[in-house]
DNA sequence: GTGATGCTAGCACACCGTGCTAGTACGATG
DNA sequence: CATCGTACTAGCACGGTGTGCTAGCATCAC
């Protein structure tokens, strides 16, 4: 097996262990049984890692993903996948008991470590998901490449918003606001807007 | 001065400067000139320093009606009326009990009337301090007039989702990662993007 | 043989946040 | 006056991060 692959195998099993994991290039390369300048030949980059890792998994667990059926636009596409990442918040009677969950578990108790790990562990398995999408579209020339930190923060951070306000009272249709107000992100993210 | 003053003034001189700063232990204590064991000493940890920065922003920049001041640009005006909104949501310890007000008043308890009402009022007031800086803006200009009620849905869910995660567990900088969202959907609204 | 190329190993550098210790200024207390 | 405790400052050390660089080792073409 080459270096490359056996960098990836570990890379991978880490996070399968602990979501978590921060992938350093040293612990990377020691788990693998080669050298950082190895790992570095093949991925002269941290975010080359990570990003190769990241299409790899997916590649794995979702061989027909929605993002990629070019049938759609790529803002309707990235819309929908978001909407995928807010089903678990639920709607109505559910949503407020999710946040009671959230609440509970993240906000309620004093922040120990245990507490914030397992709220990161949270939030970067979404960021992943959000990052991957972001990465598939503009691989198709969707928007421009590069760093996509700022842009996924700013999704997950409407998305914050949508749940919550899934949670609070309501006046008005809740799906026609939420859909324009994920749009406008999209485009937004997009540059379509 | 103090070197308290000191570090927190050359903080937000960094900020000042360049948003996306990193407001690394080494640079602010350079640039304000105490040693890091000094900066320690007041701030036992870096995320400690953003929080009373960001804190002291908010108190600090409560200018009447900056919406209206021509000398700036108006992303930036918005902005920062903008935090306005946000500044009682709180930073570190009192954004988790600002969320155990809100969670408790609006989200536990069952819908009744009473409380959506209480609620709707809140979003209500919120809702139109948002629009009527987006009408002055549009006045000068700034941005196409007409139908401001999709935008003000979205800047409030932005303003939602930053607040949640100001009571969540954080692990970069919630000062830049804050400001950065901010400006992204500003921009959008604005068609500054 | 002689290179050129692909890959590996490993060190060096410049950062980062944090812990720790020695030292200084100063007011309260004996 | 002397002494102690407290508030503060300075600065180093440690372990961590990503990245650049050089030297070495195969393997193939000529």
């Amino acid at each position: 097996m080459g270096s490359r692959e056996k960098i990836l195998e570990a890379a991978a099993a880490m996070i399968a262990e602990d979501m978590t994991a921060t992938l350093s290039v040293r612990a990377v390369a020691a788990r693998a049984g080669v050298s950082t300048g190895s790992l570095r030949f093949h991925f002269p980059t941290q975010r080359a890692l990570q990003d190769t890792l990241l299409a790899r998994i997916y590649e794995h667990t979702f061989p027909d993903d929605p993002i990629r059926d070019r049938s759609l636009p790529a803002r309707d596409r990235l819309v929908s996948c978001l909407r995928q990442v807010l089903a678990p918040a639920g709607v109505g009677e559910a949503a407020r008991k999710a946040w009671e969950q959230a609440y509970r578990t993240f906000i309620a108790p004093d922040p120990t470590e245990q507490v914030r790990a397992a709220y990161l562990a949270h939030e970067r398995e979404a960021a992943r998901r959000v990052e991957y999408w972001l990465s598939a579209l503009a691989a198709e020339g969707a928007l421009p490449q590069g760093d996509y930190a700022p842009k996924v923060r700013f999704l997950l951070t409407v998305l914050n918003g949508l749940s919550v306000e899934r949670a609070l009272p309501a006046d008005g249709s809740l799906l026609k606001a939420e859909t324009e107000t994920l749009y406008m992100a999209v485009d937004h993210v997009l540059g379509t807007g």
